[in-house]
DNA sequence: AACAGACACTTGTATATACAACTAAAATAA
DNA sequence: TTATTTTAGTTGTATATACAAGTGTCTGTT
């Protein structure tokens, strides 16, 4: 469906114009489906980025900052965040005796089930969409994309 | 630069993923350039948009369920983004004689001043993205954008 | 050793979002 | 006419986000 009919406007729009629109209500639809896999387990977007940038660390603790330049959303609140982690058990937190500056965050037994038994829905949920694309259209899209938001 | 290279990930990622990553991370550069043109209006994005709507109505009110299917966060509090901007003297917005369980809000003077005032620096932002893409390449983008959100 | 500045993270606060429950008015049915 | 259902919007609450200010800790300079 066209961005036009979508937001019901009239206005004629230039395609600048369109893909900001596009691009605001894709993550909209994107995001909006993926919370739905989420929600059984109670986690955020978010908070399951998180998880994803801990277990990619493979063992290996990451600080605060680590994962707060490793997000998508360069704002969140990475305290935050890993406080909520915490609480559910998927994380573990200590200071850093080298430099008692920096907190080492390490992803739990428990938190590392939680992403095995989310994986296969994150890929299905990848392919929900992609699915409407064939190969060369996808490699086109991220392509574009990768282009369009330089500068 | 590469959704890899800006989430620093070491994984190898298909093009499924990447488009969800490249989606989400492309909205965020968006928005967080765009709410830096908005700043000094004290208006957030949805507030704008509203006004936007607003004004495409010329003259005619609408109600709070018209603003909201045209808004591009379809899970927006219509009311009180429209509770802002009535603060601000933006809107005004008064019960429907006809069916009173309506609400018709309409933009004021010192509304569509402002929107004026904005029009060259929204152009401007829609811009700033879209030089790096040729016309052919941005209206494939739009097209590709919308063929991959389809359901 | 003492101080200034930088660094890593936390906390506070205001606003925004998500989602459910609620109220009032209108439309429909009994 | 009264009761029921639907519609339109509001309010409550918990959580998330944005952004600034604050707290320790470390590093480098004098």
């Amino acid at each position: 469906m066209k961005i036009e009919d979508i937001i019901k406007t009239t206005a004629v729009l230039n395609n600048s114009n369109r893909i900001i629109l596009n691009v605001m209500y894709t993550e909209n639809v994107i995001n909006e489906k993926f919370n739905e896999v989420l929600k059984p387990y109670e986690l955020s977007g978010e908070q399951y980025n998180v998880l994803r940038i801990l277990r990619g660390q493979k063992g290996n603790p990451a600080n605060m900052s680590v994962i707060q330049e490793r997000m998508i959303a360069k704002t969140s609140n990475t305290t935050r965040l890993v406080d909520k982690l915490l609480l559910k058990e998927l994380v573990t937190r200590k200071v850093c005796p080298e430099n008692r500056r920096k907190i080492e965050v390490l992803i739990t037994q428990k938190g590392l089930n939680v992403l095995h038994e989310l994986d296969p829905k994150v890929t299905e949920h990848g392919n929900y969409f992609s699915k409407n694309l064939n190969d060369e259209e996808l490699e086109q899209l991220n392509t574009l994309l990768e282009k369009y938001r330089n500068q």
